[in-house]
DNA sequence: AATTCGGGGAG
DNA sequence: CTCCCAGAATT
C-alpha cells in the first residue's frame, strides 16, 4: 500500500481547496463532475457556482428550460453536456422521486455519466469502492508502473482500469479517488513535472528510466476538417434573423445566423458561392463583407465571414429554424463563442457585465 | 474501433 | 503553433 499511501500524505499535504469537496450531495457533485468533463478546473469553477446558485437543487434544474441551461452553460464547450444534465435532472425527478442516484450501477444509466463520472459520484457521495480513470489517473499510473499501452486504445482503457481498480484504497475510495487526481493536477503534470520534488519519484518507473516525457502514450489524432461558414447578418429595424442550430453538427440548439456553408474561402464575386447567395437571398441582394474569424475547435478549424446583407427576400416555409429576434433580446439566447463574439464587437455599445 | 462532440491555458 | 483538460455518445 505504499503508492497508495505515498498518494494520500502527498494530497492532505498539497490538495486545492474547492468547494465540492466540501459536500458528499450526490447532487452537488454531479453537478460539478459534468462541468469538469475534460475541463479544467479554473475554468469551470464559475460555471459550478453559477449553476449552483442558479439551480440550488435537481428540482429547479428540472423545472428550468432548455435554453437557460444552455444559455447558463455558454461558453464552457460540449453543449451536450448542459442538454443531457437537463434531461437528467428529470429522469433523477420522475425516476428517483428526486433523490440523486449514489450508486454507481444507477449512475451509469443517467444521460451524460460515463464510467468515469459514476465512480467519480458514487465514491464522493456514498464511499463506494470505484477507482476514478480520467487523464490524470491515465499519467499518474503509465509513468508510475512504466505502461506503454496507448490509453485513447480499447486494450488501453482495459488495463488502465483493471489497475486502478486493483490499487484503489476501498477503506476510503473517495480520499484516494481525489488523491491520485489531485497528484496528477499539480504534481505529476503532462508538461515539466516537478519530479525533483515527488515524494513517490523512488519507486516511479518513468523517473528512474528518463522517461516521464514518453509517458504515458496516446495514438495519433485525426487531422482536422477544415470548414467554411458564410454568415449572414440580416437586419430589418429592430429584429435581426437567427438561427436554432439543428443535430448531427456542432453547437447543437445553439443559435447563429443565417449561413451557407462552402467548400473555400469565398469573396462574393466567386461563382458558386455568388450563385448560392443569389438562389437564398434573391437577384437584388447587396453583400458587404463585414470581418473573418478562424475560429479553432478540438476537430475542426472553422474559417468564419460575416456578410451584411441588404434588399434580400427569403423563403421562410423551407427553413423553420428561422426566427426573428428583437436585437435587444439577442443577447438571452445561447451562442457558441464565435457569434457571442461578433456580436459584442458590432452590437452592444456598452460591455455587458463580466 | 474510430469519430465527434468546445473552449481555454500552458509551453 | 501543439497538447491537454476530474469524458461521453455516436457511428
Amino acid at each position: 500500500m505504499t503508492f497508495q499511501f505515498e498518494l494520500i500524505n502527498w494530497y492532505r499535504a498539497n490538495k486545492r481547496d474547492l468547494p465540492w469537496r466540501h459536500t458528499t450531495d450526490a447532487y452537488t457533485i454531479w453537478l460539478s463532475e459534468i462541468i469538469l468533463q475534460q475541463t479544467r478546473v479554473e475554468q469551470g469553477l464559475p460555471y459550478f457556482i453559477s449553476f449552483l446558485s442558479n439551480f440550488p437543487t435537481v428540482n429547479d434544474f428540472a423545472n428550468a428550460t432548455e435554453a437557460k441551461v444552455l444559455k447558463l452553460w455558454q461558453g464552457l464547450g460540449y453543449y451536450s453536456r448542459g442538454r443531457n444534465m437537463h434531461a437528467t435532472a428529470q429522469i433523477v425527478m420522475n425516476n428517483y422521486n428526486g433523490v440523486f442516484p449514489t450508486l454507481h450501477d444507477d449512475l451509469i444509466k443517467l444521460k451524460g455519466v460515463g464510467e468515469y463520472t459514476a465512480a467519480a459520484i458514487s465514491s464522493f457521495s456514498s464511499g463506494e469502492a470505484r477507482a476514478v480513470v480520467d487523464g490524470n489517473v491515465f499519467r499518474v499510473l503509465a509513468r508510475f508502473y512504466g505502461i506503454d499501452t496507448p490509453i485513447n486504445s480499447p486494450e488501453g482503457k482495459r488495463q488502465f482500469f483493471k489497475l486502478a481498480n486493483e490499487l484503489l484504497y476501498k477503506e476510503d475510495s473517495a480520499l484516494y479517488n481525489q488523491a491520485i487526481m489531485e497528484f496528477g493536477a499539480i504534481q505529476c503534470k503532462p508538461k515539466s513535472p516537478d519530479c525533483g520534488s515527488c515524494p513517490l519519484r523512488i519507486n516511479c518507473f518513468a523517473y528512474n528510466n528518463n522517461a516521464v516525457n514518453q509517458l504515458p502514450v496516446k495514438l495519433a489524432k485525426a487531422e482536422k476538417r477544415h470548414r467554411y461558414f458564410n454568415y449572414f447578418i440580416c437586419i430589418d429595424d429592430d429584429k435581426i434573423l437567427v438561427k436554432e442550430r439543428q443535430t448531427r453538427d456542432i453547437w447543437q440548439h445553439l443559435y447563429d445566423f443565417p449561413c451557407i456553408e462552402t467548400e473555400m474561402n469565398c469573396t462574393v464575386m466567386d461563382g458558386d458561392f455568388h450563385t448560392a447567395i443569389k438562389n437564398q437571398f434573391g437577384d437584388n441582394a447587396e453583400i458587404t463583407f463585414i470581418s473573418y474569424k478562424k475560429h479553432l475547435l478540438t476537430h475542426q478549424i472553422i474559417h468564419v465571414q460575416f456578410f451584411g446583407l441588404k434588399n434580400y427576400i427569403f423563403n421562410f416555409s423551407k427553413q423553420k429554424e428561422l426566427n426573428w429576434v428583437l436585437l435587444n433580446t439577442l443577447d438571452e439566447l445561447p451562442q457558441p463563442n464565435v457569434i457571442r463574439n461578433f456580436i459584442d464587437e458590432n452590437f452592444l455599445a456598452q460591455k455587458r457585465p463580466n
